[in-house]
DNA sequence: CCAACGTTTGACAACGTTGTCATCTTAGCG
DNA sequence: CGCTAAGATGACAACGTTGTCAAACGTTGG
């Protein structure tokens, strides 16, 4: 909460000339304040160092100026990300960000958001994959008529505001990046398919190869779930099934490193024999060796949006944009130069 | 952030039939109450499912119910299993937990906590490494004599809560782990140097080669930084400097990934040629293949007593224990069985 | 049985904001 | 120039707790 010393609205509205009210309705960007006296009160308020005390605020507003992201992901990386970036907002915004881990042993996700809507009070909340995609948390939400923002929902929500990147396309655009550099057998490692964003990057895939009029036989599918082990065993699959393949599309960057170990671990060459293209430009495409070649979504970035949207809604209780496309883009590195 | 209506001290105490001072206190577990009235409001409060509301009693006493984690680390699986630890600590105590991630680009650590401590008002910090090792912010800390705890702090602070595990001893136990299993050629890869924890797993790895009196020049020390890229570039090293080395020491899975990728790419088998034991059983140690053998500390175990310790603390106002170590295990996997 | 003292209890004023509503300005218009 | 409506401003009561301090209650020792 509050500031620096103990500087109350009351010290700012004193030396500024004018009433407290006045001082409150210019921190709250209120209508019906003069520019002048705006101006004023910002002025002696800013030379004094004030911030408003946000405990009195909640108290007397009944809001709780705090944003909580529900997220069940076992991905930290991209959870810190999402973080980072609610916390620059809510920053500049003066909320609180706080995430809380949704615990499935606990009994359903539903479940875990009542247990913690009885013991919190939240004025948005930002749902991420996979919770994004649980219709009875999204149910109760709406029941409580609580703003909340989805992000990379498989599912866009009327009332809700979604942020995500268009999956279909990005499979698309790495299938043809592939292709443009000569690959003629491919494979696509999809994630668990239960994830609506795996299928949709498969559908870019096949597309792609469609599009390219690369016969059938000459693409093929792999399931893995995510992890990296089931990137491991997947170049077994391939091997098997496929042993001409030399582009591969994995999901998500994890399968991507763990092909890429099993494929040197039996002699194989990456890029040279195998060219691998990931998905989430993680920390670990970065700092593989041979560093992935991956497709990034400014995942910080969608955060960051999604709060800022979510407390303008939250301020003027009118959701006024309900989609939010960002784009992507193919960070080019070894695994396929 | 109140609770599930609407309910006050005030309905408890009207149907309890004491003043709202009285359950004022039970709920602050403050002295001078006859235990017969103080099951009388619990149990009032338990029918009527009342949750004391945070803002009132922040505005009233002047405390903010938040403790922070101040990290910067690039890890964030350590970072999310410490929040976790907080987390629950603070769920249990009706505190909440937010993290900051310090920007050493913008100026010292020193410079980002007193921005954050103008902003925001905080009951108690908790740093964890490389924070917990600045000594300007901890005399920032200490000059405003806020309760804080130090996560696996290279000097351990009188005036503060400190966890931590023996990292010397388990240096030693992690390379008697690998001298009991044959090796008589050992190598240990190290992070910074500028990280207390690296030197003294290092002194453990020494003291450990001098005892099993193994030759001074059967045991090689290389340079990492903590990446994986450091790990994957240390293999060359190896193979120049110590190419008959089977026992690997990495002072942490990061290194000991690369280090693995790169003797899998040059046709090296692990474990049977090199084994490699790891540092912090990282998600990662675990989902790699092969599996690493690492060493795990209990962060989440630490958080959680630190934050608890440090609840205390702000309570009482007595700083009762300084001093918590842990113990730590090493978990067998592949690459070191 | 009473004085003396510690323990328990409660009345009421903070705490620093926002909500409500009344009042004072200002601008527009005939 | 006067009237009206809209805009700007402020006084004061919430909001739900804790802090302070005084009063009521119990217990002990003589």
């Amino acid at each position: 909460m509050s500031a620096n010393k103990k500087l109350t609205i009351e010290d700012i509205a004193k030396k500024a000339g004018v009433s407290i009210k006045t001082v409150s309705r210019v921190f709250n960007n209120a209508p019906n304040v003069r520019q002048q006296k705006r101006d004023i009160v910002l002025g002696v308020a800013r030379d004094l160092g004030y911030q408003p005390n946000i405990s009195a605020r909640q108290l007397a507003s009944k809001r709780s100026f705090v944003i909580s992201h529900f997220h069940d992901n076992p991905n930290t990386d991209y959870v810190s990300e999402i973080y980072e970036g609610m916390r620059r907002a809510c920053s500049e915004e003066g909320y609180y960000a706080v995430a809380e881990k949704l615990n499935p042993q606990k009994g359903s996700y539903r479940q875990s958001l009542l247990d913690y809507l009885l013991r919190f009070e939240v004025d948005g909340l930002i749902l991420s994959p996979p919770v994004s995609d649980d219709q009875a948390v999204i149910r109760e939400i709406e029941k409580r008529e609580i703003p909340y923002a989805l992000i990379s929902p498989g599912k866009k929500k009327k009332r809700a505001i979604n942020v995500f990147i268009d999956e279909k396309g990005a499979g698309r655009s790495i299938t043809d990046y592939l292709i443009n550099r000569g690959h003629e057998n491919l494979a696509f490692l999809s994630g668990l398919n239960s994830h609506a964003a795996s299928r949709q990057r498969e559908a870019g895939y096949w597309e792609a190869i469609e599009e390219a009029q690369i016969p059938k036989k000459n693409a093929v599918r792999l399931s893995g779930d995510f992890s990296m082990r089931s990137g491991f065993t997947a170049f077994d699959m391939l091997v098997k099934k496929a042993p001409k393949t030399t582009g591969i599309f994995a999901a998500n960057d994890e399968m991507a490193i763990g092909l890429i170990v099993a494929a040197l671990g039996k002699g194989k060459k990456v890029p040279e024999d195998l060219s691998v293209v990931g998905f989430d430009d993680s920390p670990f495409a970065r700092a593989m060796w041979p560093s992935i070649t991956s497709l990034a979504q400014p995942v910080d970035e969608m955060a960051h949006l999604s709060t800022k949207k979510l407390i303008g809604w939250i301020h003027s209780n009118i959701l006024e944009q309900s989609r939010f496309e960002f784009s992507t883009k193919i960070i080019e590195r070894g695994s396929c130069p």
